[in-house]
DNA sequence: TAAAAATTTGAACGATTGGTAGAATTCTAC
DNA sequence: GTAGAATTCTACCAATCGTTCAAATTTTTA
């Protein structure tokens, strides 16, 4: 198996995509097979097709990677370890609730704009998880969703948010609003993820109609 | 000692009692199919399993359909017709826009919810689809958000709604929330779904804040 | 440069896949 | 009951899957 050392690697915002000779790494099977994953599904997507991508043979995985599977949690891993941290540390900050929900969802949506291969998959292929990993990925899931809750549930408390609308549902709507981004979200487009993190934000907040 | 395997053998070749003796028809492949799919997704799902929930073996599916793409043809169809014309009623309806959208909440959220395994296939198996029909889904998913897109900018244009918000954005924000419900949505859990319904559409139209 | 270590190859494996075809069975109408 | 249609089963195919492993190759070290 192959040494920690990969894991400090520098973060390559470039990617060369096709069959070009890349240096292989664990971050990069994952990379790649995140790609795969999102657009063919985990079922689907072969061994050979990541190598194939990465423009060598499958056996060659093997040297990085214990399986497949191990793959598919090194996708769950990365997208906990980009969400996880941020959004503690806004829910435990000492703001306004309404100034901690529009940065909940600046975050949520910037990890789904920026992770989308690996997001899509984390949020697809989930029943594809076997042994104890498969039940720890429960449970965070439900940590990070509780994050959001908290926050609403703070609004309502302060007076802030209205409480007529129960905070499950709250962060359900929200979250599947920015997780849907992964369906249509083009890096290019017409906005950034800023802006369209606010706009999701302005939404929420103060809805549709005018007071 | 040798017996001992056969005796293991006999008992493991046993019939697996989960036999459920359905009469074996187009519309219950395409039911299990879709559950299983929702479940384990498309390219994970062989027809064996899908025969073998149907109590079946998987040469007597292929009298019924001509292969495993058209079972998933089928599943789109499926959710289309019972999404598209019922929104184009509510979008040609003589009634303000606000009621319009609540409406157009009121049936996704029923659609995605009743039709909780076909939906989620719908939207996470979309690249399996080859040819023409592959092209026809596209077209038509385009058409049903921008029924939403309508009604969103109708609302502006009446004066119903603020202006600041891009339709595109509203509409996909929107959609998500309701078609999230499928990963979280239990038909006994506390709320029903035109409970939901009334919380995503009060939401959506009034935010979060006090006015 | 040569030995040692790290990495990749290429072939092979057992299992499983979607799909086919003819035999076997069940159902329907007379 | 029996013929004939409708339906399902059995057996098989070629392809592909994840995985293993010794040999070949490349990279690092001395």
């Amino acid at each position: 198996m192959v040494p920690d050392l990969e894991k400090l690697d520098t973060i390559t915002l470039e990617k060369p995509a096709k069959v070009k000779k890349i240096r292989l790494t664990q971050k990069a099977i994952v990379a790649a097979a995140a790609t795969l994953f999102a657009h063919n599904g985990f079922g689907a997507t072969s061994l050979e097709d990541i190598a194939g991508e990465l423009g060598v043979t499958k056996g060659a995985l093997y040297y990085h990677v214990k399986n497949k599977e191990e793959i598919l949690r090194l996708i769950f891993m990365t997208v906990l370890t980009v969400s996880e941290e941020p959004l503690r540390r806004i829910v435990e900050a000492e703001i306004p609730p309404a100034e901690k929900l529009r940065r909940a969802i600046e975050h949520h949506t910037a990890v789904a704009a920026d992770r989308s291969p690996a997001m899509t998959v984390f949020y697809r292929e989930q029943p594809h998880l076997t042994g104890p990993f498969a039940r720890e990925i429960v449970l965070r899931k439900k940590a990070y969703e509780r994050y959001f809750e908290q926050i609403v549930e703070e609004g309502i408390k302060s007076g802030d948010f209205r409480p007529d609308l129960d905070p499950k549902i709250v962060t359900f709507g929200l979250l599947g609003m920015c997780n849907w981004l992964s369906q249509w979200y083009k890096p290019n487009g017409q906005y950034s993820q800023q802006q369209i993190a606010t706009m999701f934000a302005n939404l929420l907040q103060n809805g549709l109609t005018y007071p």
